[in-house]
RNA sequence: GCACCGGUGGUCUAAUGGCAAGACUUUGGCCUUCCAAGCCAAUAAUCUGGGUUCGAUUCCCAGCCGGUGCACCA
């Protein structure tokens, strides 16, 4: 036992008690994919709903769900289509991948080598003579692999529409921007919020449900004016958060800084305070739902890791097994987004924001007469005048002059500057288009669910004894409660218990009644997959004239108190919420001491 | 994708070129006791394809899946 790793049991813990399995097992599975099981389900949707609850109810956000599949132009302007068509070759003697385009660009004058077929390509390295930068074998006939990372399919019938499953949540909040403004009315900051699927073809899944191909996001799009927006930190300053800056990586003998959100940002360790602000949400809801957080960090990235249009990106690690893996992204992403969406998409993706006072400002305008335009110039009189229009603003002295030349597909037109009609306006301007800036926290569900499972594993011993548990936070259990009649041949007792599993269903509560074989291999059954709590009905607490009462477990301490039945849900709701804990409960009641 | 290792009931293991064994789990019955240990019974497995062989779960090859390392993770 002891040699399995932290890992290996909970593989076969969460196969054996219904959180996660491969999926198609019965095909003889298939790589990257993963069924959640009726627990594992379960617990994936109560930690959806939590961050739902957190990042969309309590912030005031609004939530969207776009479709999977988007068109292939969305990726055109996303990037994802030139980022992932990446090709590789992979050097014979020593196993090293390369990028075959870069390789090329760097040893010939071809700057382009990305539009390259891979059969080009291959030809190319083979002509180049080019040998492997890292072993320096021969690479000339070494076969060239594309490497798209998303995953193609065919809208509608034929194949005339390509369309791709999304690698990522985030650009369906992207592209519905211009309506999604219109929800907001027109108002900076908003946020807007998507969980939901994503998928990437990867080359090789590991780990569980670690890296799948596919996977569930939740993510954030906080959409802020540069300029004027700042969060407001006053609820996070107080939160502690362990970091692992970039510079302390990159040190000898780097080592974390414990710090609180407020001193973070005011100390420039975090530059951006929206994502000061986020990390301090996140520590807290991590917190809450049972992430452990002497096995937690904020790691920076490292200045090569940024993604070109990333000022300051920090992720949120768990630790497991040794291993840190990265279980949320809080980036900051300036206005890249919505200007590519702008640059590709026929559509505003700007927010008007208004001046505090309407400003007067005089502008250089052109209205050329185009009954002279169009009989000189003919089928370049539009482009001219297009030309003449930028010309205004840019460089409005030029009409001092008798004549103005533009050049329109390098050809050079000249225009009398009186058919221009140039002149100098004042005019009225009451705010202006600006391009909201983007702070994006976005969260791996899958891995926060095996962080959680991970870090509730737990081994001790009962009475010499081994007993495993699943030490979840009630707030995202699978189940809240199992009820057990003590024994089953006793018709008061199982109809009593009984009744209980109906209340409770009633009340909103996930139960699991259970009456075969003993209680101590029942409430094993209930360690195993984590329920906190287990309600026993026994003789005693039918008896005398006072009111009737069961009794409730703890699933971690083994403690129990004895609890009327009338008070069974409320208590059970309120520890769920997080208002109670089971140490008031046990304070509040007759702690049973048998056992 | 490459290399190495592995793949037997739901789970963990055993064994075997000739009827595949055990433990735990599960289900039914008995029992009735607040922490998996009682009794009886039942269900349930050799990853897939090809080859060698009279016969393959076993040996060989390929694939699939898993683990580890490398690479990859825009």
């Amino acid at each position: 036992m002891a040699e399995r790793t932290e890992g290996e049991r909970l593989t076969e813990l969460a196969k054996r008690r219904g959180y996660y399995f491969g999926s198609s097992d019965a095909y003889g599975g298939v790589a990257g994919f993963y069924t959640y099981g009726p627990q594992g389900a379960a617990l994936k949707s109560n930690v959806e709903d939590a961050w739902r609850d957190r990042f969309a109810v309590q912030e005031g956000n609004m939530e969207i769900d776009a479709p999977t599949i988007m068109p292939e132009p969305v990726f055109e302007a996303s990037g994802h289509l030139d980022g992932f068509d990446d090709m590789l070759v992979e050097c014979a003697e020593c196993g090293e991948s390369h990028r075959a385009d870069h390789l090329i660009e760097d040893n010939s004058d071809l700057e382009d080598a990305e539009t390259l077929s891979v059969e080009e390509a291959a030809e190319r390295i083979a002509d180049l003579g080019l040998v492997c930068p890292n072993c320096g074998a021969d690479l000339a006939g070494q076969s060239v692999e594309d490497f798209n990372l998303m995953f193609e399919t065919n809208i509608g019938p034929g194949s005339s529409t390509a369309g791709y499953l999304r690698p990522e949540t985030a650009q369906g909040i992207f592209v519905e921007f211009p309506r999604i403004k219109e929800y907001a009315r027109n108002r900076l900051p908003f946020g807007v919020t998507q969980v939901g699927r994503a998928y990437r073809n990867e080359i090789s899944p590991r780990k569980s449900i670690v890296r799948t191909r596919e996977f569930t996001q939740a993510e954030l799009e906080q959409f802020v004016d540069p300029e004027r927006d700042e969060p407001d930190l006053s609820s996070v300053e107080d939160v502690e958060v362990l970091l692992y800056p970039a510079d302390e990586q990159q040190a000898d003998d780097g080592d974390y800084v414990e710090t609180t959100i407020g001193a973070a940002v005011e100390d420039g360790i975090v530059a951006n305070a929206w994502v000061g602000y986020f990390l301090g949400v996140a520590q807290e809801w991590y917190e809450r739902i049972g992430v452990d957080v002497d096995r937690f960090r904020f790691r920076q990235h490292l200045p090569g890791e940024l993604a070109h249009y990333s000022s300051d990106c920090w992720d949120a690690e768990s630790e497991v097994d040794g291993d840190w893996i990265e279980i949320a992204g809080f980036s900051y992403r300036s206005d890249y987004d919505l200007s590519k969406h702008a640059e590709h998409a026929d559509e505003d993706f700007t927010v008007f924001r208004q001046y505090d006072e309407p400003k007067t400002v005089e502008r250089a305008v052109v209205d050329p007469d185009m009954s002279v335009l169009g009989p000189e110039f003919g089928g370049a009189a539009g482009g001219v005048k297009q030309a003449l229009e930028t010309l205004a603003e840019r460089d409005p002295d030029a009409f001092d002059a008798d004549e103005v030349t533009v050049e329109v597909d390098g050809e050079s037109y000249a225009v009398d500057t009186d058919v221009t009609n140039f002149a100098v306006e004042e005019q009225t301007e009451s705010g202006e288009h600006v391009t909201p800036h983007v702070v994006e926290p976005s969260f791996g569900v899958d891995r926060t669910v095996y962080t959680l499972l991970a870090h509730a594993y737990e081994e001790d011993e009962v009475d010499d004894e081994e007993r495993t548990y699943l030490s979840l936070a009630p707030a995202v259990a699978p189940r809240d409660v199992g009820v057990f009649p003590l024994v089953s041949n006793v018709d008061e007792l199982v109809d009593l218990a009984e009744d209980i599993v109906d209340d409770l269903r009633t009340a909103g509560l996930s139960v699991f009644y259970d009456d075969s074989g003993s209680i101590g291999r029942r409430y094993r059954r209930q360690d195993e997959v984590g329920t906190p709590f287990c309600i026993t009905v026994d003789r005693d607490g039918l008896e005398g004239d006072s009111e009737t009462t069961v009794t409730i477990r703890e699933r971690d301490s083994g403690r129990q108190v004895r609890v009327p039945v009338d008070a069974l849900a409320a208590e059970l709701e309120s520890v769920r919420a997080d208002d109670r804990t089971f140490a008031d409960i046990a304070a509040e009641y007759e702690e049973v001491t048998n056992a």
